[in-house]
DNA sequence: TCTGGGGTCCTAGGACCC
DNA sequence: TCTGGGGTCCTAGGACCC
């Protein structure tokens, strides 16, 4: 039996959350930005339109944002991160094999199930009735061709694409007017190398000699042409496994030049990684910490040092990892430059159960550290990230990032919903 | 003046061992 | 002066993704 993949992509998916709750957004212009107001980060069509990039610098873009009255919008991650696990439980409905591959789109298999396009169909209508979001659904036998067909629907009204039911000389057909850096895992590099070499749509990669791809640009690429030949090389990862590594970094708003204040963020940053350790039962072996001056900035002197510690042991404790990751601070940091950027890295990350105890365990120390630590996550939890942290986070964090017009988290937060309904409906 | 954050996989090269 | 071959493990860096 032929493998049936579907990609089910949310349509401009933080710009859709915020219509959802600000109706009068509708139609019009929008832009989400990053932190710090940086960079665009997602664009309603009428952006796109206008030649808008992803990723374009904000600062770059305020006079044309001018002239044609686009409405820009701070990320709110707390309210899409809510609507995602919304989106991806009703979706969850119409497969038992679902792997959640970013926060605006999965992979389901729907290998079997007939009738294939009304089934996509039912999936969009179904999360745009309990969610209220848009999403797009691309079929094929393949990962990387799911994600073309899920190119090709984002352009039907209907939405909808199945290579499936294509017979060969309709899906090249297809496939040659699809550019080569469109294909997933095809990104700027090997565009122009592969362009350089005259392959220039998916139709050709596809036709491209294996093994001449293999030796010149290595096995990923080479399980792309396979792929897109049908054979299917990747497989759904359900995500049942732990993550290997967990990064928590931000920019600042203003530049830092003290100690003291990188102090508190990387003190504020390993305590989100540690959350995130904890909530998915794991311990770290390693810390890494990296500080970076501002590489847009070319005048300026630049610095960008990074530093791994091996812990002595296994910990999930925030205030182990702390010690660990403010004495590799401590190490790197040197004193005459303006910092932009700092950052922590978890990793080494195992499972607790699988935990190796030594002879000299102290278990009595062990137990009081885990249930002081589960005790910090509970009452953050349920009284609001950040109700409780260690000292050395600082109260004003005169560094933390600014975002300059970010909507109300009108979903998770009980203080958001009264201030929604307060507000005058502009 | 102002350019994000969080992740994965692969490869090359060094250290070390027998 | 001459100085093997093969294996493993680790790390840094590159490329990619959204």
């Amino acid at each position: 039996m032929q493998r049936a993949i579907a990609l089910v992509d949310c349509n401009n998916f933080y710009v859709s959350c915020e219509r959802l709750f600000q109706p009068a957004l509708e139609g019009k212009p929008v832009v989400i930005l990053s932190n710090n107001d940086g960079c665009v980060v997602s664009r309603s069509q009428e952006v796109k339109k206008l030649g808008i990039t992803m990723a374009a610098p904000w600062f770059k873009l305020k006079e044309l944002a001018r002239q044609h009255g686009i409405i820009a919008l701070s990320s709110n991650y707390t309210l899409y991160a809510d609507l995602s696990n919304r989106v991806m439980r009703v979706l969850a409905q119409f497969s038992p094999e679902q792997e959640i591959y970013s926060i605006d789109e999965c992979f389901l298999d729907v290998t079997g199930i007939n009738e294939l396009t009304r089934y996509a169909q039912a999936m969009r209508q179904r999360v745009k009735q309990h969610v209220g979001i848009p999403v797009c659904v691309g079929i094929a036998s393949s990962k990387t061709l799911a994600k073309l067909a899920n190119h090709v629907a984002k352009k039907r009204s209907s939405g909808v694409c199945n290579f499936n039911a294509l017979a060969e000389d309709e899906l090249n057909h297809l496939l040659s007017r699809i550019e080569v850096g469109e294909v997933w895992g095809v990104g700027r590099r090997t565009h122009s190398r592969l362009q350089a070499m005259g392959i220039t749509t998916a139709l050709a990669l596809k036709c491209a000699p294996g093994e001449r791809i293999r030796a010149e640009f290595g096995i990923t690429l080479a399980r792309t042409v396979a792929e897109l030949g049908g054979t299917a090389c990747l497989s759904l990862d359900e995500h049942t496994t732990l993550r290997a590594q967990i990064i928590c970094s931000r920019s600042f708003a203003i530049p830092v030049t003290q100690l003291a204040d990188l102090e508190e963020a990387v003190i504020s940053y390993t305590s989100r990684a540690a959350e995130k350790l904890r909530r998915q039962q794991s311990m770290a072996c390693c810390v890494q910490v990296a500080i970076r001056t501002n590489p847009n900035q070319l005048k300026a002197p630049q610095y960008q040092p990074g530093l791994t510690l091996a812990l002595a042991e296994p910990s999930d404790d925030t205030r182990a990892l702390c010690h660990a990751t403010l004495s590799g601070l401590r190490q790197i940091y040197r004193t005459g430059y303006a910092y932009q950027k700092a950052g922590i890295i978890l990793s080494g990350i195992i499972a607790c159960d699988n935990r190796p105890h030594s002879l000299f365990d102290d278990t009595e120390a062990q137990q009081k550290s885990a249930t002081l630590m589960s005790t910090l996550d509970l009452i953050n939890r349920r009284m609001g990230s950040g109700t409780i942290h260690l000292l050395g986070e600082g109260i004003t964090k005169s560094w933390a990032m600014k975002r300059g017009n970010v909507s109300p988290r009108y979903t998770t937060e009980l203080s958001d919903i009264a201030l929604a309904h307060a507000a005058p409906n502009k």
